[in-house]
Parts: C-alpha cells; sequence; structure tokens
DNA sequence: AGCACGCCGACT
DNA sequence: GTCGGCGTGCTC
C-alpha cells in the first residue's frame, strides 16, 4: 500500500508536521504535488503537499487522499528540502515557506454551503427554527459562517443535528485562486482642455480630475487617495460624462522586448580577472561564495552578464538579485538586451497573473534567466549555473515580513543544492562579508578601476558648525552655494540628498506644545502636503491636518521639521530662478511619478534634483556633476550597531552620483561632525580603511561577526498582561540558556520595544547576544514550540540577525 | 482553525 | 429531562 507523507496547507502553527494518508491505486501521485484530502473530525477538504511516500504508518484508520490537484509537481525534492531549511532558520511552518517557493494565490480554501432540503415539518428548538427561517430568506442557501454569524450562534451543534436529520445539506465549494483581480479605473471621458474649463465643479472634484487629465486614467483607489476625495465625488465626474470607470485586469508588460541585442562588451583585465573567476567556479561543479567588491562604475553588470552567459553555455540558468527592482530599470534592461527573451523579471509591481505567468516561464524552462528582487531568490529553476546578488549590502535583501527570511542566505543554500557559485556584489559590502572575504572563505575578486578610468569626485567636507558661527542659519552651507552657482552658469544638473530621519515633518502647537500623534501607535503622525493629510507610517491611519490646536485651540498650530519642503524654498531663496524637482514621498506617492520625475530630470527639465533615499539608488544622470549631502551626521547615531556602515554605504553612493558622464564630479558633505571617521573614509571612497575602524569597534563591542544578536518580540493587546507574558518567555528562556555554557555571551531582559505600541498592540522586546554558533537556532526553536503549544493571545517573534 | 465530546446550568 | 454554552483535546 502507497503511503503519501502530507503537509497540510494552513495557518495553524500547530498541524504543521507531516500526516500520513493512504494513495489510492488510480492517482500518480508524485512528490511536489498539492492534493485535497480530508482533515479532521469533520473530514473537511484541505490542500495537503505531498513531501514523501512512506511503506507502512504507526497509525492505523489513515484517510485516503481524494484528488490531486496539479498533473505534475510544484515544488521540486529541492525545493522541500529549501522548505525545510527555511523553516528551520525563520522559525515558521512548512506552508509558510512553501508559500514563498509558489506564485501568489495558487492556494485556495474549502467553503461550507448549508443548504436546505425538502422536509417534513417537525417539532425544532428554537434555535433550529432560526437556522431554517434565515436559510430560508436567503434562498435555501448560505456559507455556513455567514449563516451563524447572522444567528448569532457561536457553535455549529445545530447544523450538524440539523444534517443528521437530513433537513440540511452541507457541501464544499472551492474558493480563491488565481484569478485576476478586476479593479475599478478611472478615465477622463472629455479631451484635456473640455475637463480644464469644465465649471461648477466642488473643489475636490476639481483636484481629482485635474490630476486625471494629468494622468489620462488612475486606478479608483489611487485617485481617490491622491486627490483626497471620496468616491462620491467620481461618481458625481461619471454623472457629469466627464469621467469613465470601467472594471480592469491589472496587468502591465513586465519588459518591453523590444530592445535591440547588445553584445559583450570588451572587458577591461580586471574584469576578465573576475569573469575567468566566474566562469571556472561554474566549472567546477561544487558550491562557492565570490564576493565582487567593485567600486560605483566599475563595470560589474558586464561582468555578471558575461558569467551568466557562460553559465547559460552550459545549459545552466542564473538568478539575478537586485535590491529593489523597480527603482532598477537599467538591470533589466541590460540583460533583456543581452539575453532577450531568454529573461524573466519578478517583482512586488507584477500583477498576480503576470506573476503567475513568469513563474510558469521559469518552470517550463522557457527562460533560462532571472532577475528580479528579493523574492526571485526562489525563482523554481532546476539546474541553476550562477547565483548573483548585487548590492549585496542593501537591507531589502531581508524580508521585513514572515518568514523573514534573508535572500543572501537562502542564495548560499541554493548555490550549495545546485553545486554552484553564488556571487555578492558591493561597492561598500556588509562588514560581515568582507570579514569572511578577508578569513579566505568567501573569495575575494576586486574591481579597483573605473570603468574608462573616470576619476572620482572631488569631496568637500563642509563644517556646519563652522557656517553656524558665521552667521549662515541656511540648509546651505556656502560651499554648496558656490558650487551650484558654478553648476547653473555650466548647464550642468545637482543632486542635493536629505536623510529622511533628519527631517522628518511633524504637526505640533507653538503655544502648548501639543504633537499630532496616532491613536493606535506610539509615533508622531507625518505632515503630508499634498492631499494635507496627517498619516501614521507604522499603520497608515489618516486625518485631516487640523487648523486649530486640538488642545488649546490656538491657530499656531504648524509643521514642524526641516523637510525636503523647506530645503526647496530655501533654493529658490537663494536663486530665485532655478528650477528643481523634490521627490520625496510626498511627491512620489502615485505609482508611476516616480520614473516620471526621473524621466524629466534626465531630459535636463531641472537643474536640480532633491529628495530622500529613493534618489540614490542605481540612477545614472550623465549630466550631474554635482551631490550634496545635507545633515550628513543624521545617518549615524541612529543607535543600531549598523549605522556606521550604513551610513558609510550611502555617503558613497551619493557621492557615486555625480560625474558619472565624460566631466568630473564634485560631492558636498554637510555636517556638525566634520571629524567624523565614517565621513572622512566616505569621502575619500576609502571602504579598507572605513573596514578596519568598522572591524575593530565592533570586535571591542562584541557585535556581529564576533557575535550574533537575537531579538524576540513578544506583542499583545494588553498592555500588562503582555508584560506578563512576555516575563515568564524570558524566564523560560533563561533557563534553556542556562543549560548550555557559553552560549550566551549577554542577556538584556524583557522591556518595551522602541515604539512601544503599533497598531494597537503593545510591544516588548528581549535581547540577547550569543556567540557565533548555529545552537542558538535549537534553543529558539525551543521557545518558539513552547510559545506556539501554549496558544496564547499574544504573538512572539524571534530576528536573528543572520547576515553573514 | 474547526470540530466533537462531555460537563453543567437554565428552562420546559 | 433536553437544549445549548463553553472548556478541552485532537487532527494521519
Amino acid at each position: 500500500m502507497k503511503i503519501a507523507e502530507v503537509i497540510i496547507n494552513t495557518e495553524v502553527r500547530s498541524l504543521d508536521r507531516i500526516y500520513h494518508y493512504i494513495v489510492p491505486d488510480n492517482l500518480d501521485a508524485e512528490i511536489g504535488m498539492r492534493a485535497e484530502v480530508p482533515f479532521g473530525l469533520g473530514n473537511r477538504t484541505d490542500i495537503g503537499y505531498i513531501v514523501g511516500f512512506v511503506e507502512c504508518s504507526p497509525f492505523d484508520n489513515l484517510k485516503r487522499i481524494k484528488k490531486l490537484i496539479d498533473k505534475k509537481p510544484v515544488i521540486s525534492e529541492k525545493g522541500i528540502e529549501l522548505a525545510r531549511h527555511i523553516r528551520h532558520m525563520c522559525l515558521c511552518s512548512m506552508s509558510e515557506a512553501f508559500r514563498l517557493l509558489l506564485p501568489p494565490r495558487i492556494n485556495f480554501k474549502f467553503e461550507k454551503i448549508v443548504s436546505l432540503c425538502d422536509y417534513a415539518s417537525e417539532n425544532f428548538t428554537p434555535l433550529q427554527n432560526k437556522i431554517i427561517e434565515t436559510l430560508k430568506s436567503a434562498g435555501g442557501k448560505a456559507e455556513l459562517k455567514k449563516l451563524l454569524e447572522s444567528c448569532g450562534i457561536k457553535s455549529s451543534s445545530v447544523v450538524t443535528s440539523l444534517s443528521e436529520k437530513g433537513i440540511v445539506k452541507v457541501t464544499e465549494k472551492a474558493v480563491g485562486g488565481t484569478k485576476e483581480i478586476q479593479r475599478k479605473k478611472v478615465f477622463l471621458a472629455v479631451p484635456p482642455h473640455q475637463a480644464a474649463v469644465e465649471e461648477g465643479l466642488g473643489k475636490a472634484m476639481r483636484k481629482a480630475l485635474d490630476m486625471l487629465t494629468e494622468y489620462d486614467s488612475m486606478l479608483l483607489s489611487e485617485l481617490i487617495e491622491y486627490a483626497g476625495c471620496s468616491a462620491a465625488s467620481i461618481k458625481a465626474l461619471e454623472k457629469k460624462g466627464l469621467v469613465e470607470v470601467k472594471d480592469v485586469t491589472v496587468r502591465r508588460n513586465p519588459i518591453k522586448t523590444e530592445y535591440p541585442a547588445s553584445k559583450a562588451l570588451p572587458p577591461t583585465d580586471e574584469q576578465k580577472k573576475a569573469i575567468d573567476d566566474l566562469k571556472k567556479a561554474v566549472d567546477i561543479g561544487k558550491v562557492s561564495e565570490h564576493l565582487l567588491f567593485g567600486v560605483t562604475g566599475s563595470g560589474k553588470t558586464e561582468v555578471f552578464l558575461q558569467a551568466v552567459d557562460y553559465a547559460l553555455s552550459k545549459g545552466k540558468n542564473a538568478v539575478i538579485l537586485v535590491p529593489e527592482i523597480s527603482l532598477t530599470p537599467q538591470m533589466t534592461r541590460r540583460f533583456a538586451e543581452r539575453f532577450g527573451d531568454k529573461v524573466a523579471v519578478l517583482h512586488s509591481g507584477l500583477s498576480l497573473g503576470e506573476r503567475y505567468d513568469e513563474w510558469q516561464r521559469i518552470k517550463n524552462g522557457e527562460v533560462s534567466v532571472a532577475v528580479g528582487a528579493r523574492s526571485a531568490i526562489f525563482a523554481p529553476f532546476e539546474n541553476i549555473g550562477l547565483i548573483v546578488i548585487d548590492e549585496q549590502h542593501e537591507d531589502t535583501y531581508k524580508s521585513e515580513n514572515s518568514p523573514r527570511y534573508d535572500a543572501r542566505l537562502v542564495g548560499r543554500f541554493r548555490a550549495w543544492q545546485n553545486k554552484c557559485p553564488v556571487v555578492y556584489a558591493s561597492a561598500t559590502p556588509k562588514t560581515e562579508y568582507f570579514y569572511s572575504a578577508l578569513e579566505g572563505k568567501i573569495n575575494l575578486i576586486e574591481l579597483k578601476k573605473r570603468y574608462n578610468n573616470l576619476d572620482m569626485p572631488e569631496v568637500i567636507i563642509a563644517d556646519m558648525t563652522a557656517e553656524l558661527a558665521k552667521g549662515n542659519r541656511s540648509v546651505y552651507s556656502s560651499a554648496a552655494i558656490t558650487e551650484l552657482k558654478k553648476n547653473l552658469q555650466n548647464g550642468e544638473q545637482s543632486i542635493v540628498f536629505l536623510n529622511r530621519r533628519g527631517f522628518s515633518t511633524f504637526v505640533s502647537c507653538r503655544v502648548c506644545g501639543y504633537v499630532a500623534k496616532c491613536p493606535n501607535c506610539s509615533v508622531s503622525l507625518t505632515y503630508h502636503s499634498k492631499n494635507e493629510l496627517l498619516k501614521c507610517h507604522m499603520c497608515g491611519y489618516t486625518e485631516k491636518n487640523p487648523s486649530v490646536c486640538p488642545a488649546c485651540g490656538s491657530k499656531y498650530i504648524k509643521y514642524f521639521g526641516t523637510g525636503t519642503q523647506k530645503a526647496e524654498d530655501e533654493l529658490y531663496k537663494i536663486f530665485p530662478n532655478i528650477s528643481v524637482i523634490r521627490m520625496d514621498a510626498d511627491t512620489t506617492s502615485h505609482k508611476f511619478s516616480h520614473e516620471r520625475l526621473l524621466d524629466e530630470f534626465n531630459d535636463k527639465k531641472a537643474d536640480v534634483l532633491l529628495g530622500t533615499q529613493m534618489i540614490t539608488k542605481g540612477l545614472d544622470f550623465k549630466n550631474v556633476t554635482l551631490s550634496i549631502v545635507l545633515a550628513a551626521d543624521t545617518l549615524l547615531n541612529t543607535g543600531s550597531y549598523r549605522a556606521s556602515e550604513k551610513a558609510f554605504s550611502q555617503l558613497v553612493q551619493v557621492c557615486g552620483r555625480a560625474g558619472r558622464g565624460s566631466k568630473k564630479g564634485r560631492c558636498v558633505i554637510q555636517t556638525y561632525e566634520p571629524q567624523n571617521k565614517v565621513i572622512a573614509y566616505a569621502a575619500k571612497n576609502n571602504y579598507k580603511g572605513f573596514f578596519e575602524n568598522e572591524i575593530k569597534s565592533r570586535m571591542l563591542m562584541d557585535y556581529p561577526p564576533f557575535s550574533r544578536i537575537v531579538q524576540i518580540l513578544i506583542t499583545g493587546d494588553d498592555e500588562i498582561k503582555t508584560g506578563e507574558y512576555g516575563m515568564r518567555a524570558e524566564a523560560f528562556l533563561r533557563n534553556l540558556l542556562d543549560k548550555r555554557e557559553g552560549l550566551c555571551k549577554a542577556f538584556f531582559g524583557l522591556s518595551p520595544a522602541p515604539v512601544f505600541k503599533i497598531k494597537n498592540k503593545y510591544r516588548y522586546r528581549i535581547i540577547l547576544k550569543t556567540i557565533w554558533d548555529d545552537e542558538i537556532y535549537n534553543v529558539l526553536e525551543s521557545l518558539y514550540n513552547k510559545h506556539i503549544d501554549e496558544k496564547t493571545p499574544f504573538t512572539l517573534e524571534i530576528d536573528i540577525d543572520t547576515a553573514g
């Protein structure tokens, strides 16, 4: 008898184990297929993943698989092995891990439908009567959950009793699955000039219409959000015949395939060595790790392209990860130019249908290269010859929601499975990785020269304390102003970069000190000038910007902080004729506005591009010769042990934006701390100097890679009870650690998390520092399993700083 | 989670 | 007695 080992697809962690099912003779079950199986006392139908077969089972009364969902396995055996690995590393369930390996929404659920049968009148209990009456008024059919809800009944035993008597019938219906999502889209129904002169519209309607004129068509939900109007306003516009609302399937073409084919460029000596190293690693048929350490503009992409080309020539596939693909269309473009329709693109900007299609193309072997963001590391290739992780220092490689996997570590595991090389590339590698490279655990490949031997930009550090002493109270240093003036005269473009952290815009009252705070989270609300709203960055709560102080009634309530807005205003004050494009969360909330603003800047429609983090990412403007960093010190001192590393990499990145064309670039870094070592090393683009300094301080402070930092986050609705549960978890953990001498180096017991309340949940944390050893995973697994077993109303999340 | 089983108070 | 609420324990 053939017995299948099955993992039930469920959110419930306590069901995360193998169940045995008899495979009926007529079914061709294979490992990696999904099946419909009866589960639980009521034998409800659930989806199960077949992960193996056994000859006999210690359980009697095995149930039988009902039917197979897939004709071919959706997950390979290597995929199952990968899921097990993810489960261990991320402390998640198998079905959560499987979800990462599959396109979104391919699984569905079964709903129970109750339908009324013909029956002879009987004496019914009041509740039974209520059910029958409700069913009658619903047309004889209703979904079980909704039926019980509308009758105000909590247990389903009444329905069971009716079903046993044959008065109702309970059936199952599959719901969900890979259906395209239909969304409402608003189109302009009249020519733009007519829309512009249309009269008799309210303020909200006018704004919505103007916005629509600008973009031609927008999703209804987006239009409502960005125009700050209501659905009623749009309805009114529709009634007037000015706009049309249609249902559309959201779909965009991921790659415009008409790119002209590109050929391999002749590599420089350094590039050639790098390419040869990787080719050898592909040939050797063993797992290997490489750190491609190359300054900006050293031609790393060309190295990837030629190494990938080689892997493909050996009949293998390749995976290329970029930090955030919607910000780096260049990468997709260059791969599409070189490999044409052999490339699949995967990222969050794709519609469900597109993602499903791309996944299928990979699975069916129609493509051999996958380029994408974090989740593309799960591209369902069977035979990988090369994995590339570009800009490997970026935080986006670690997932922020559960399962919190690190794509770099997943890449390493897949490289091990596929016996192939994995390449981490960066101009400013993560400290742990560079350390590993120096230790010889990772092969270090250096690209020291910039392509075409471009000079690195000249960097000026402006001491803002001295500026202040000289009486300059402006946001801009005199050096910045001088350099900007030069650029304006020469018709060259400039970039002004602000760190979001130093420039938040919260609203407060000058009279009583009231600060607008989120009612659900312990953070201040942020002001958005676009739609005059206050928004919470944690939970998305919004309210109207108050005109008088809600606490004291004063009119002197203003938004605070020198935001991007202020930096822009000051530019206009100093240079009245300057044209500036401002890019921040405020001006780019619309999906396409980001690309549009960048295109405008690229077309030289503005002198200055001013913005936050988002303007530093992989942009390549040839005419930019000056970049200015405001308040560089706010990048430091963030309290995280990774602050220096992050600040360094951002400063280097901003400097690198200047002088990518034929002209030499300049960069002005403004700071109140001009003697700061991190800034000094960044100014000289001296990574190795920075690294030496950083690794010493990491060793001194016992931070990674010399230790592991673990954070345990406990959240719950009730402030006191959550704290109490946290104390119990802490005691349990301490006990576990006591049994393993030498594992834990430091234990910081339960304390409120930095943001104590998010979405009305109270948050506590425990932090530990342990030795660099995998044993900690076992300890945390025990803690986690105990938490699951206890079935409390609290959540316990564990974050192991795995990078390294 | 979802479902059954079993215990117990309320109500005919 | 019977109905139905609620706590407990299991799911191959």
